[in-house]
RNA sequence: GCCCGGGUGGCGGAAUUGGUAGACGCAAGGGACUUAAAAUCCCUCGGGCGCUUUGCCCGUGCCGGUUCGAGUCCGGCCCCGGGCACCA
């Protein structure tokens, strides 16, 4: 008996592969194609159990295709930009360059260990400069046509760590890092305007994601875009105010979703931020005590405003309500934003819980203006449900739905407002004060303004001489790197120093996989390839990118079809949100002590035992338990699968079946093979269920096991090495190699005699409990099956009056007695 | 608070979409082989009753409903996981 060595099985079989070039995408655009992507790893060192998920799924689909003769693009690269590398820079004082390259050639070499079947040609990193170039030049057309801007905007700075911080950087008002309290600066930095697409982005939701995304995400980046539509109006000052403000405003327009309230506004609020408030402070049109518990509230950051009671303060000002021209009070509210809306809003508390609960805290009035259908009002709370309008002058006796849109007519009409629609969704700010990222190509000379680099320049480089200190932005304090010229002007200029996030790269690495890119130098990907190889058919990743890389990455596809690069509208044809991979219950992680090392398991047991193993355990997209019994389980299995192999004979030919003179089990064997190889093509093309392939080519094995006979024997291993090649691409090449020399993979066509079955079980249940099991023939009559259906459950129905009598073909008998 | 998922043996998970609940695997127990162990192979494996077989009762988070028949559909509730969270 032979010993199954994965070892060197897989290494010899890797090694051919390599030689072969097998999985270089075809340049015949006349043949089907697939493009299969799994989502890009950051070269953080070593590859983690997410990613064996992550490339087992995919390396299946694609290998499965490749073997039915589609041309496949299955590539690879690295997302290779980011703030690690600096922090290792700074912590171990390797460069970020020598470190995220040192990174990427052994996690190659990992990637490659696990039998992967990636295309060599396209692989990349998004920090190599030729990637840089092409990037740098999607955003200078950006900023030519206006979807790239430089502007000031308040954001949270550091003084000691000299840098810009994410929201997500600041915990409770201090630095993540100094721990030092954080201030709100106005910084100058680059806002891509996602906000432009957000119509487009939300309406292919619906018309090109649906039914191929799976329906989670799509409401997480719905709820993200948030569009609401309603009525913008203004509110104007009464004349006292109006004087007051020294006529520098006549008013402030408010938006609102619920017009159909609008005649129970009992008082207007304002973003701490609102230039009305702005120009208050700054004229001094406080009182004391006033000014300051303005000043406090706009002292507290808007996010964490979020988490507090909400707390406001009389501004000392009125404006008129535009229908019944009476006079509501100006408020200031820490819950108002001002970056969403207008900063300003009418207050409904009967209708609106937090307008509400400000009303009771400062004792505002309360007038109910809708009331339920049926039922009465509750005072205690507001009602935000549907009603009939009351106390609405002309509006009174309307249906709050009609109302909505009567009195946007109405305001339309009279030219003091109009319908609206507002979105959440944010403009992307793509600013960083780091080294490691790509520069924003942009120069700012004091004559011309912000010139954008010359294409025939870009791209615009790292200088590789930094001392990376973790203060600062390095590129700022580099001797010579951003003194340049002006590429319009020719005088002394300097360099933008912010890099992009990395968010930036990741939205169109896919498009750059298209192109054998070092053929073609000249171009980011051609356009010939592009149309060919995009969209791609199928993405995997984790789903905690639902947001924003996948909406950034869809934003960018739009964006590079309208300035002429691309010809899609979506990326990613059809999404599969991949679970995490557990141990104990909880993710793997180095504090918890509980990671699993990809090297150990497949140095100990091979790759196709750790692609078994996370293929059957679970689900793709469930969460998936990590079982080292499991993995023994999954061992066991190839090991049986190795030394059964001995059993078939060679041959170059799938062996004929002479079916007539096959005895009960053979048939059966050859069943279970046959319907493993039907639920294959399902499998692999849709549900991606391999955990129950898998089980249906185990059961198959078992019940081949069972029987002695040579030709159905081979007969199934010919099958079952083609079905399972995709998940365990090692041991089925050389099985196959061996007897089949390979020509088992390909298509296989699917015995349609051999799944049938010469005998039905049917339960027989009488009034809905099973009471016995008959066996008869597949081409029985309804009769016949009734007959002895009754004869098996005589005891039960004897002396009875049959009141119905159901028969599902091929599934179940089931009889109804009375008494 | 709102919006999605999800609750099935000791465990991971199946169940052809309303038709034999627990496939497949793991763990556990028993047996064979062996001087012994490992490996391998065979048997048992939701709970209870009867236990020699046939068999009977209960069982898919809880309560109710529809149906000849419900893990699956409907109504109400209880847990668990995730996302969003003052968006006017």
């Amino acid at each position: 008996m032979r010993e199954y060595k994965p070892q060197e099985i897989e290494i010899r079989w890797q090694k051919k592969w390599d030689e072969e070039n097998a999985f270089e995408p075809k340049e015949d655009y006349t043949l089907p194609k697939k493009y299969i992507l799994s989502m890009f790893p950051y070269p953080s060192g070593r590859i983690h159990m997410g990613h064996v998920r992550n490339y087992s799924i995919g390396d299946a689909i694609a290998r499965y295709y490749r073997q039915k003769g589609l041309n496949v693009l299955h590539p690879i690269g690295w997302d290779s930009f980011g703030m690690p590398a600096e922090n290792a820079a700074i912590k171990h004082g390797v460069h970020p360059k020598k470190w995220t390259y040192e990174n990427i050639d052994y996690m190659r070499k990992e990637l490659k260990r696990l039998g992967l079947s990636f295309s060599k040609t396209r692989e990349f990193a998004t920090s190599d400069p030729e990637y840089t170039r092409w990037e740098q030049e999607f955003i200078i057309k950006m900023y030519e046509n206006g979807l790239l801007e430089r502007r000031t905007q308040k954001v949270n700075w550091c003084e000691t760590c000299h840098t810009v911080l994410a929201n997500e950087q600041v915990i409770e008002g201090c630095c993540w890092r100094c721990d030092n309290p954080i201030e709100i600066k106005e910084l100058p930095g680059w806002y891509i305007k996602i906000t432009k697409y957000a119509e487009e982005l939300l309406r292919d939701i619906d018309e090109k994601l649906k039914g191929n995304w799976p329906d989670k995400v799509l409401t997480m980046q719905k709820n993200w875009i948030g569009k609401s539509s309603g009525l913008k109006f203004k509110f104007n000052l009464s004349d006292e105010s109006r004087e007051k403000l020294k006529n520098a405003f006549d008013g402030y327009e408010v938006f609102t979703t619920r017009p159909d309230t609008i005649y129970g506004v009992t008082y207007s609020a304002l973003a701490p931020e609102h230039p009305i408030v702005d120009f208050m402070l700054e004229n001094k049109l406080f009182d004391k005590e006033t000014e300051e518990r303005v000043r406090k509230i706009r002292s507290i950051l808007p996010k964490e405003r979020q988490a507090m009671e909400k707390e406001g303060v009389y501004l000392g000002i009125d404006v008129v309500h535009p229908l019944t021209k009476e006079k509501i009070p100006v408020w200031l509210a820490n819950f108002v934003l001002m970056d969403y809306g207008t900063g300003a809003v009418m207050a409904v508390p009967a209708h609106d819980e937090r307008d509400f609960e400000f009303a009771k805290k400062y004792n505002l009035p309360i007038k109910w203006v809708i009331k339920p259908e049926n039922g009465e009002i509750d005072e205690t709370k507001a009602y935000t449900g549907d009603g009939i309008l009351i106390n609405s002058g002309e509006f009174t006796g309307m249906k709050n739905t009609e109302a909505k849109k009567a009195i946007i007519k109405k305001f339309e009409e009279q030219g003091i407002g109009k319908e609206e629609i507002n979105y959440r969704l944010r403009d992307w700010g793509i600013s960083r004060q780091r080294y490691w990222g790509a520069p924003l190509p942009f120069i700012k000379c004091p004559k011309c303004g912000i010139v954008p680099e010359k294409i025939e320049n870009l791209p615009v480089t790292l200088p590789d001489d930094v001392e990376i200190t973790g203060s600062g932005n390095p590129l700022e304090s580099h001797p010579t790197w951003k003194h340049t010229k002006c590429p319009k002007c020719g005088s002394d200029a300097e360099r933008e120093t912010d890099t992009m996030d990395t968010f930036v790269q990741s939205s169109w690495y896919q498009f750059r996989f298209t192109t054998d890119f070092h053929k073609y130098p000249d171009v980011p990907f051609r356009k010939e390839d592009e149309k060919y190889w995009m969209p791609v058919d199928q993405y995997i990743g984790g789903i905690e990118h639902a947001i924003l890389h996948l909406l950034y990455a869809r934003f960018f596809t739009k964006a590079l079809r309208d300035l002429g690069y691309a010809s899609v509208d979506e990326p990613f044809k059809k999404l599969l949100t991949q679970g995490m991979v557990l141990k104990d219950g909880s993710k793997m992680s180095k504090s918890k002590g509980n990671v699993v090392d990809p090297d150990e398991i497949v140095a100990k047991y091979g790759a196709d035992t750790a692609r078994l193993f996370i293929l059957f355990a679970a689900p793709p997209e469930q969460e998936l338990e990590w079982s080292d019994s499991g993995v023994e389980g999954a061992y066991r299995f190839l090991n049986r699968l190795y030394q059964n192999a001995s059993k078939c004979y060679k041959t170059d030919k799938k062996p004929e079946i002479d079916v007539s003179k096959l005895n009960k089990a053979e048939k059966e064997a050859r069943r279970k093979v046959y319907e493993t190889l039907k639920r294959s093509k399902d499998t692999y093309e849709k549900t991606f269920a391999f955990n129950t392939l898998i089980a249906s080519a185990m059961e198959a094995l078992n019940a081949l096991n069972k029987i002695d006979n040579k030709d159905v024997y081979t007969e199934g291993y010919w099958v079952l090495m083609n079905v399972l090649e995709p998940i365990i691409p090692h041991i089925t090449s050389e099985i196959s190699e061996e007897l089949f020399e390979r020509n088992n993979f390909g298509e296989i066509e699917v015995d349609e005699e051999a799944l049938k079955k010469d005998e039905i079980n049917y339960p027989v249940q009488v009034n809905g409990k099973k009471r016995a099991e008959i066996s008869v023939a597949a081409d029985a009559s309804k009769d016949e099956i009734l007959e002895s259906a009754k004869r098996a459950v005589s005891k039960y129905i004897e002396g009875k009056e049959i009141v119905k009598e159901i028969v599902v073909p091929g599934r179940i008998v089931n009889i109804v007695v009375k008494g």
